[in-house]
DNA sequence: AAATGACACAACCGCCGATGA
DNA sequence: ATCATCGGCGGTTGTGTCATT
C-alpha cells in the first residue's frame, strides 16, 4: 500500500500534515533517519526527518512495519494459539501478548482477533466474554492448534531426519498431547448444532485428514537415552515431581496434569509432565511465551528466558530423538518446591 | 466483465499516565 | 502544584484486494 487518495500532497498542503497510507520516500526518510539518529523523541524525529507527518504516525510507521524486527506473513498455529491463551488471561492486552509474540506486533494481533476470532464469535452468535465461546477456543481450537503446530514441527524434522517414526491416525493409549477431542467442533455430538466454523478455511486441506475423528499420536519411540544430557534431567525433574503419577495431582500448590488445556479447572497453573521414560516428549506449558525452534534448545535453559520463550516447543532432533517442552507457571508465583526443581535442572 | 460484498490490515483517533519545565 | 508534551495503548475507521454473483 503506497498510494492514496486520502493523502493530500498538493502544492496548497505542504505545510500541512500528511495523513493516510505512507509512501515508499517517507518509508525511506523515516528509516534513513532512524538509522543515523535512533528511535524516540518522535516529534522531534518528524520535523527534523522533513516527513510531514505527525511524531504519533512516525512512531506508528516504525513499530509496525518498518522495525527490522517486525515479522511479515500469516501468523501460524502456534502464535495463534498463544494469542487465544494469552487473551484468555489478559483479555485485549494487545501490547503485553504481542511482547510473547516476538515480532509480532500489538497491532497486529488485535486485527487477528477482530477479524478471524470475533468473526467467528459472531458467527456462532456467542459473546467472545462469555464462557461459552471460552470453553469453545478451550476446547476445541486449542487443542486443534495444538495438533497443527505439532504435526507442521514434526513434518518438518520428518524432512530433516527421515528416520524419525511417527505414529498417525491412531488415538495412542500414551499419547501425552493435550485432550484432542476425537471430532473437530462441527461434528462433536454436543455442539453439532454450531455452524462449521472458518477459522481454519485456510487450513482445511491439511485438517481433513483428521476430520475422521482419529487424532495424531505423538508416541514415538525416541530413546531417551540419545537426548542430550540436561534433557534428560529435565524429564527426570518431571518425572520425579510427578513421582510418575500421570493424573491429574497437585505439587506443592501447583496443579499438575497431563492435559495441557484443561486450564480452567485450575485456579493454579498447569504444568505437564513427561508421561514416562518411554516417550520422551516432555510437554510443559508455560503461559506468555513464543515459540522457538531447535536453534533455540540449547540456550534457553535459564529462568528469564524460560519465561520469554515458554509455551515454548523446542525441538531437538538428536538423532531420532526430540522433544516438546511447554511449561506453565506464572511469573509471578517464582516459588514453591515446583520452581525450585525446576531450577534444579536449569 | 462489472458490480458487490467480505476480508485483512494499515493507519488514525482519543485517552491516559509519565515526565519535565 | 500545575501545565504542556510525549509516548503508549486500545478502539475504530478507511482502503486495497480478493472472491462471489
Amino acid at each position: 500500500m503506497s498510494t492514496s487518495k486520502r493523502v493530500s500532497s498538493s502544492s496548497e498542503d505542504d505545510n500541512e500534515l500528511r495523513r493516510g497510507p505512507w509512501t515508499l520516500e517517507e518509508d525511506n526518510l523515516l528509516s534513513q533517519y532512524i538509522s543515523n539518529h535512533g528511535e524516540g523523541r518522535w516529534n522531534l524525529l518528524a520535523k527534523r526527518s522533513g516527513l510531514k507527518r505527525t511524531g504519533k504516525s512516525c512512531r506508528l510507521r516504525w513499530l509496525n512495519y518498518l522495525k527490522p524486527d517486525v515479522k511479515r506473513g500469516n501468523l501460524t498455529a502456534e502464535e495463534q494459539l498463544l494469542i487465544l491463551e494469552l487473551h484468555s488471561k489478559w483479555g485485549n492486552r494487545w501490547s503485553k501478548i504481542a511482547q510473547h509474540l516476538p515480532g509480532r506486533t500489538d497491532n497486529e494481533i488485535k486485527n487477528y482477533w477482530r477479524t478471524r476470532i470475533q468473526k467467528q464469535a459472531r458467527h456462532l452468535k456467542i459473546d467472545t466474554d462469555s464462557r461459552e465461546f471460552q470453553e469453545l477456543v478451550r476446547r476445541f481450537w486449542m487443542p486443534r492448534l495444538l495438533q497443527k503446530a505439532k504435526a507442521t514441527y514434526s513434518s518438518a524434522i520428518s524432512v530433516q531426519n527421515q528416520t524419525i517414526p511417527m505414529a498417525l491416525n491412531g488415538v495412542s493409549q500414551h499419547s501425552n498431547v493435550g485432550t484432542i477431542p476425537s471430532h473437530p467442533p462441527w461434528q462433536e455430538p454436543c455442539m453439532n448444532e454450531a455452524a462449521p466454523t472458518n477459522m481454519d478455511q485456510n487450513d482445511q486441506n491439511s485438517d481433513s485428514e483428521h476430520n475422521n475423528g482419529s487424532c495424531i499420536s505423538f508416541s514415538e519411540s525416541a530413546n531417551i537415552q540419545k537426548l542430550p544430557q540436561h534433557f534428560r534431567h529435565a524429564i527426570n525433574q518431571f518425572n520425579a515431581i510427578s513421582n510418575n503419577d500421570f493424573g491429574t495431582f497437585t505439587y506443592d500448590g501447583y496443579h499438575v496434569n497431563n492435559n495441557a488445556y484443561e486450564m480452567d479447572t485450575f485456579k493454579t497453573p498447569t504444568a505437564r509432565v513427561v508421561e514416562d521414560m518411554q516417550y520422551p516428549i516432555g510437554d510443559c506449558q508455560m503461559p506468555g511465551s513464543s515459540w522457538v525452534n531447535n536453534d533455540f534448545a540449547c540456550n534457553v535453559w535459564n529462568m528469564d528466558e524460560l519465561w520469554q520463550f515458554s509455551n515454548t516447543i523446542l525441538i531437538n532432533p538428536d538423532g531420532d530423538c526430540f522433544l516438546y517442552i511447554c511449561l506453565v507457571f506464572p511469573l509471578e508465583q517464582e516459588s514453591g518446591l515446583f520452581l525450585q526443581a525446576l531450577n534444579n535442572f536449569i
